[in-house]
DNA sequence: ATGTCTTTTCCTGTTT
DNA sequence: CAAACAGGAAAAGACA
């Protein structure tokens, strides 16, 4: 099972990695454009200094390559504070680029702009930066090695017994692996009383509670809350997954490529995925659902009738098609 | 600090 | 019967 979590971790990982740096503003990157591996950076601990006391800066927890101008600015601000620099040397109108841009800058156009701090924050950025290409790569080559043993843990988490025949069944049926899985990874003995459906509570309120497990999360990964990255909307999450074929260990197919017409073969999976994505732990293709039907009024999706777990891409969707896809990719 | 937007949660009823 | 589908309602959480 130490596989299970393994390599559960290091998907949700990838997914986190591709989420966060996206965009909103671009329809879809490719990983290998953003990568990022903000959690497990957070997780072995960044060298950043802590600000205790204060608010988190709004750079920390990002990836420099993903920083916005501002955050760049932050950023910078803070350097200089920290390192008791005089502000009034630095022409702050040649900090007005992004993170991508200052990540881009040698350490000679560092030193050009910011004297003597330009090494101080070129030897900050290499700390903060880790290598994009081997981050990926590393990923994609563990998700290929363990392909099978990923797709057994999903399928069978205790690894015993019933080895189901072998992926896509495609019989429209919803799983409920994962759970099982799921509870592992993420236990919730801190919450013994939150149960779906607890006959013993009677009529509860309506409408969304409050989510009991985020500060458990928090702590179980040893680190403060983090504002869930921008841009990553669901209907952006199951697209990737059709059209990164790594990503998608047989979790969904296409019906029609063409039409973007595509169903859930795995459809509590996906869930779990997406829960673990929104670090909900409580997800489920109920709820991914009801989100997915939403998009019919807005004409994200198209409603597809009659057919079970299948769903079709609207013409507000964007980054599916064949084209825009081979345009993404290279 | 207020409003908007996108979910998330829950629920009741219907369909497959 | 179980699993999906349909949407209404309300609230959470992120963001502007």
């Amino acid at each position: 099972m130490a596989a299970a979590c393994q390599i559960s971790n290091v998907f949700s990982n990838y997914f986190s990695a591709m989420y966060s740096a996206e965009d909103p503003a671009l329809t879809s990157a490719p990983p290998a454009a953003a990568f990022g591996a903000e959690d497990a950076e957070l997780t072995l601990g960044s060298p950043q200094v802590s600000l205790e006391g204060t608010e988190k800066a709004s750079w920390s927890g990002e990836e420099p390559q993903f920083w916005s101008k501002a955050q760049v600015l932050d950023w910078i601000s803070y350097q200089v504070e920290k390192h008791k620099y005089d502000a009034s040397a630095i022409d702050f109108s040649r900090c007005n680029m992004d993170g991508a841009t200052l990540c881009g800058c040698a350490l000679e156009e560092l030193r050009l702009v910011f004297g003597p701090l330009g090494d101080q924050l070129h030897a900050q950025l290499r700390d903060l930066t880790s290598s994009p290409s081997d981050e990926l790569s590393w990923i994609i080559e563990l998700l290929e090695k363990d392909g099978i043993a990923f797709q057994e843990a999903l399928e069978n988490p205790f690894g015993t017994g019933t080895p189901q025949s072998s992926h896509s069944s495609d019989s429209g049926g919803s799983d409920v692996d994962l759970d099982l899985a799921d509870s592992k990874l993420f236990p919730r003995d801190g919450f013994p009383n939150y149960k779906k459906g607890d006959p013993k509570h009677g009529k509860r309120k309506r409408g969304r509670p409050r989510k009991l497990s985020k500060e458990y999360w928090e702590r179980l990964e040893g680190k403060k809350s983090k504002h869930a990255p921008r841009g990553t909307h669901l209907w952006e999450f199951i697209r990737d997954i059709l059209i990164y074929p790594e990503l998608n260990q047989g979790l969904m197919k296409w019906e029609n490529r063409h039409e973007g017409v595509f169903k859930f073969l795995r459809s509590e999976a996906v869930a779990q995925l997406w829960g673990q994505k929104k670090k909900n732990n409580n997800m489920t293709y109920e709820k991914l659902s009801r989100a997915m039907r939403y998009y019919y009024k807005r004409e994200i999706l198209e409603r597809v009738d009659g057919r079970r777990l299948v769903y079709k891409f609207g013409k507000n969707s964007s980054g599916w098609k064949e084209d825009e896809v081979v345009q993404t990719r290279n």
